[in-house]
DNA sequence: ACCGGAAACCTAGCAACGCTAGAACACTAA
DNA sequence: TTAGTGTTCTAGCGTTGCTAGGTTTCCGGT
């Protein structure tokens, strides 16, 4: 029956969710470090070697759950954006949306903009999550006079330049609001 | 005697510089993955146990890099900045030094800034050339009118952002003169 | 109902990793 | 010359990502 193998790869597909979440939560709990392919694969409670029936290697896992976090971070934006009027308080509206996902998933963070190089992210191939993302960075600021993209690339190199040097204990964690409004001043 | 003892207490710190010379080298050549301890050992010319003798680990030795790298950066911005003009020349200039030491020295920058975490930064008892290459970065920023230290934080930010972005193929390279234009308009 | 073939899965193992114990060596001082 | 102190090496431990080969399971046709 054509079904059967219909449900067979509807489960394979499931379970290709399962352990990009489980590597995601491991990542989450213990750090990227923590995440070895046995251990992995004990949580998902099958053998190593189905891993990579799934992913050709651990680089693969962790760029799926990198897609996820772009996933998840996109409709943050989208949402914090929506219902703020434009100028500052779109800008600030945002900042503070990038930078409570990064505090709220430091690994999947890590796994979208420090980690993996395996995807291709300056590209029109890059993911369309990822365009949308940036798309959401753009409306926030003011029509650009230049080159249009470049502005939002500077946005976004100063959320994540703050995000990450926070994140590594480089800067001053209780400053953060203070970065915040700078932020604002700067690009609002 | 004692200046024999002397001598070879010497000669065992030039070797310690050897081995942060040569593992900055392969890591330049052939990126962090391929330092291994095995491989500067070898290029070294010493077995893998010598290293243990002078470093905890591997991780120390990264360290090493790091802070000889943060000198060296150091060094580069005084110089920038030492003769340009304040204001928009001088942030420029700092800006541009900035970018070419990441671009020059992409496995000493990644040490510095992203790699390791043992090295306390945002704290009294940070590296002195840490410091003093922030207050390099402070001096071509108008004088804060807010809490000093976050204008600079989140210049550096943008900086590393930037840096950091552009070195993992996440933004376009071709795009980097009109970013750093960007950069002098709004610290400038 | 049964059996052949294919798909799925696991056990076992490889090379390379960071790191360490303990033997072998070299060299200084009496 | 010898005792003793450092220095350096060989060998090996546990863990890593990944793979080969055999075993099991299950679908599809007679």
């Amino acid at each position: 029956m054509v079904s059967i193998s219909e449900r067979r790869q509807r489960e394979l597909a499931k379970r290709a969710e399962l352990i990009v979440d489980a590597a995601r939560e491991l990542a989450e709990e213990q750090g990227w470090d923590a995440v070895t392919t046995r251990r992995l694969a004990e949580r998902v409670e099958y053998s190593q070697p189905v891993l990579y029936s799934h992913f050709a290697g651990k680089d693969a896992i962790v760029d799926a759950v990198a897609v996820a976090g772009i996933a998840e971070l996109t409709e943050r934006l989208r949402a914090a954006v929506a219902d703020a009027s434009p100028g500052r308080e779109a800008v600030g509206a945002a900042a503070r949306a990038y930078f409570t996902f990064a505090v709220d998933h430091p690994a999947a963070y890590q796994a979208m903009f420090t980690l993996t190089t395996g995807l291709p992210f300056a590209t029109d191939d890059a993911p369309q999550a990822l365009k949308d993302s940036f798309d959401e960075l753009t409306k926030v600021l003011p029509p650009a006079s230049k080159n249009p993209g470049s502005l939002t690339e500077v946005f976004w190199s100063t959320l994540h330049g703050i995000a990450v040097l926070a994140a590594s204990g480089r800067m001053r964690p209780e400053h953060q609001e203070e970065r915040l409004s700078i932020v604002i001043d700067l690009f609002g």
